[in-house]
RNA sequence: GCGCCCAUCGUCUAGCGGUCUAGGACGUCGCCCUUUCACGGCGAAAACAGGGGUUCGAGUCCCCUUGGGCGCGCCA
């Protein structure tokens, strides 16, 4: 076995890459990277009835979005059908694994019957040592696996530790079904060795599935890779994910605006921590994490701390790469907000300008594309009520005392218009956010805004004077 | 039901027998900064699930209880 880290991302295209599923991807991709390995993808599809080809293009969208890359081509498992049939029939000859004609309802007795003794529900190896000669007429049979009676099966998980199982709780799991096509088992354990895999990193819940695998392993008498079951992400209530909170898709979560950067800080501290360190530039978080860190115990997903890191990922950066981020998501946003699927270019012009405010103060683009409204707000602007009882009759007042002081400026621009504003203050006595409330709610409809010298200076003079009257008139 | 796993502030977590009157972050609440909102700064409230052991000493080790989770398919 060579020294060289492979791990490898298996996801079943049966939805979309959710954030459990992210998150798995993302340790992956982080072990890979910091053992200078590499990080295969394979796309389980063994189950053709619930496999679709559009789940299959939401994950690889979701990695790539991520900006996590595989390495080498995507495996299909489902191409790979007739290698994992062979390896069942090989088993077949040596004897460590054997025809079984049980039917369905013979099964589902089986398990009723367990169920009433209380005993764990696990097939009977009825057909273990009988000879095929003894098989019904017209029944196709299935493989299983010869597993071990007695002793232990033992894993040591790389996050987990020792965990130990007795093989008498283990039955003899189905490798091939009767159609001919490989259990997900069986695939597992041959594409993981045949794409030499050192290290299967994944969600928690499939560490039962560890333990059977490791049965077929030894059968085989195959290397074992490292394991590593990483706890599962809870919704808020600490129970399983549902689609009400954090059980989306990726592609919701960059609808919702959120950055990738963000994410992948967040997800990175949801079962793993380094210290006392929350931030994580992807250099960062290559050079520090460690399976040995990696915590237990489930964690919750919380879209709070979420937000919070989107909204220090996006002061933190570029302000054009924000605009194309917001420009990626536009067709779904643009339309309920009176805009197109892009920018015009005037509009886009003004998106830059005024991005330093803009993004200082935003949790996530959506909150920013919202937040700019007044820069493609159409005149009479639509006030709302806080901006409106900013407008009263003293609001009034003082905007008509500014007006002519503004109309006065020639060379517009944030200074100037400052000491405009400044210079009424202070003649009139008046404090600045007097004089500043009045300004923002004629000028942006709203009483929040980015610095009003700065709204002023990128709307320009003409726009911000006729908006000003507007509300005079 | 059986098997396996887990258990520190509301949440994510630090803690790997004494340095813990338990640290950080998000959130919450104050104060400061300030033209608003943010940002930033300062500060506060907030946790070792319960019970037994082991030990000179336990958040840290063991057992039990309780509470959660995952698994128990010819699904993956």
């Amino acid at each position: 076995m060579s020294d060289t880290v492979v791990t490898r991302f298996a996801p079943s295209p049966t939805g979309f890459l959710h954030i459990g599923g992210a998150r798995t991807a993302l340790f992956n991709w982080l072990y890979a990277r910091r053992h200078g390995g590499k990080m295969l993808l394979r796309i389980e599809d063994t189950d053709r009835e619930r496999s679709t080809e559009a789940a299959i293009k939401a994950i690889l969208d979701g990695l790539s979005w991520l900006g996590l890359t595989w390495d080498g081509d995507v495996v299909y498992q489902y191409a790979r059908a007739a290698r994992h049939r062979e390896v069942a029939e090989q088993l077949l000859r040596a004897g460590k694994a054997y025809y079984c004609y049980a039917s369905q309802q013979e099964l589902e007795e089986m398990r009723e019957q367990a169920r009433r003794e209380g005993r764990p529900m696990r097939y009977d190896g009825r057909w273990r040592d009988r000879d095929p000669s003894e098989a019904p007429a017209g029944v196709k049979p299935v493989i299983r696996l010869k597993a071990p009676t007695d002793g232990e099966t033992v894993i040591e998980d790389e996050v987990q530790g020792r965990v130990t199982w007795q093989n008498k709780d283990l039955d003899d799991l189905v490798l091939l079904r009767s159609d001919g096509t490989p259990t997900y088992m069986l695939a597992v354990v041959v594409d993981d060795h045949d794409m030499a895999v050192t290290h299967v990193i994944r969600g928690d819940d499939h560490l039962t599935n560890a333990a059977r695998q490791k049965q077929i392993y030894d059968a085989l008498g195959w290397d074992v890779p490292r394991f590593a079951h990483i706890p599962l992400i809870h919704g808020p209530d600490g129970a399983k994910l549902s689609k009400r909170h954090g059980a989306l898709g990726v592609d919701a979560y960059r609808s919702m605006g959120y950055i990738p950067a963000a994410l992948r800080n967040y997800l990175v501290r949801l079962g793993w921590s380094h210290g006392d360190q929350e931030i994580f530039s992807t250099e960062e978080m290559i050079a520090a994490f460690d399976l040995a860190s990696v915590g237990r115990s489930p964690a919750r997903f919380d879209f709070a701390k979420l937000e919070n890191l989107n909204g220090h990922y996006m002061r933190l950066a570029d302000d054009e790469d924000l605009i194309r981020a917001i420009e990626a998501i536009l067709p779904e946003l643009g339309p309920s907000r009176g805009l197109g699927t892009t920018f015009d270019p005037s509009l886009r012009r003004k998106l830059l300008a005024a991005m330093p405010g803009l993004k200082e103060r935003a949790k996530t683009l959506v909150e920013l594309l919202d937040s700019a409204s007044y820069l493609y707000a159409r005149r009479p602007l639509a006030l709302d009520e806080k901006a409106k009882g900013l407008l009263g009759d003293d609001g009034r007042g003082r905007l008509a005392i500014v007006l002519p002081r503004l109309e006065a400026i020639a060379d517009w621009s944030a200074e100037t218009t400052e000491a405009a504003v400044r210079g009424v203050a202070e003649e009139t006595g008046l404090k600045l956010g007097q004089l500043a409330q009045p300004l923002r709610a004629a000028l942006t409809g709203r009483a929040t805004s980015p610095g009003l010298f700065d709204v002023m200076a990128v709307l320009g003079r003409d726009e911000s004077l006729s908006r000003l009257r507007d509300q005079l008139a």
